[in-house]
DNA sequence: TAAATAGTTCAAAATGTTTTGAACTATTTT
DNA sequence: AAAATAGTTCAAAACATTTTGAACTATTTA
């Protein structure tokens, strides 16, 4: 594989093989700007203890980026992992 | 997410998700053509039962053809699975 | 026709992931 | 200063995936 991390690779397959993690990256990107995790966690109805380790997990695989401001964390899509090791994992392979 | 079935686009990131998987998917790449299972499983050192299981679900993702030829089945890699629900996931979302 | 080969199926064991609730830290509001 | 809010951590429970070996089917070779 390419110029690419395999632990990464799985990482961030691993983060999008999930119902409730893709419905984080879906509101993330129609939102398209930085929003609060608490945000995310009440439109799709999830505990913040599910939410804390499911955000997590996206950042781990560095699918989101975040930034915590006093109370709240903000997250957004990192598209650069998107490009990287999803868009061009086929042509990397 | 536009033309893409939710079930299937799991399927098809929990498939991407194994170390194995990668590799098998890896050798049929540079395969280019059909190979059997048993060639990949050989090259790639595991066992049978393995083998038949992680094919399986590489199939059923629609990820790979396959097709029985008396005792073999030879496998190739599906790319317009590829296409749809991997290069062109983050555009769909 | 017996033995070998390719692959599948099954159930059990081993591993790994996700959810839950309680307890916690840090910040903001009353 | 007390209460409320945002999020994290931890351990246990619940659930899902993967590996293993034995038994199996079907085909080919000796």
């Amino acid at each position: 594989m390419k110029n690419v991390n395999k632990t990464q690779q799985i990482a961030v397959f691993k983060a999008l093989a999930d119902p409730v993690r893709l419905e984080i990256i879906q509101y993330l990107k129609q939102s398209d700007h930085e929003v609060s995790c608490g945000e995310v966690g009440r439109k799709i109805d999830i505990s913040k203890t599910s939410g804390s380790y499911h955000f997590k997990l996206l950042q781990v695989a560095g699918l989101i980026n975040a930034r915590k401001e006093a109370r709240e964390k903000y997250v957004s899509l990192n598209q650069a992992t998107f490009d990287k090791y999803v868009t061009n994992f086929y042509k990397n392979i």
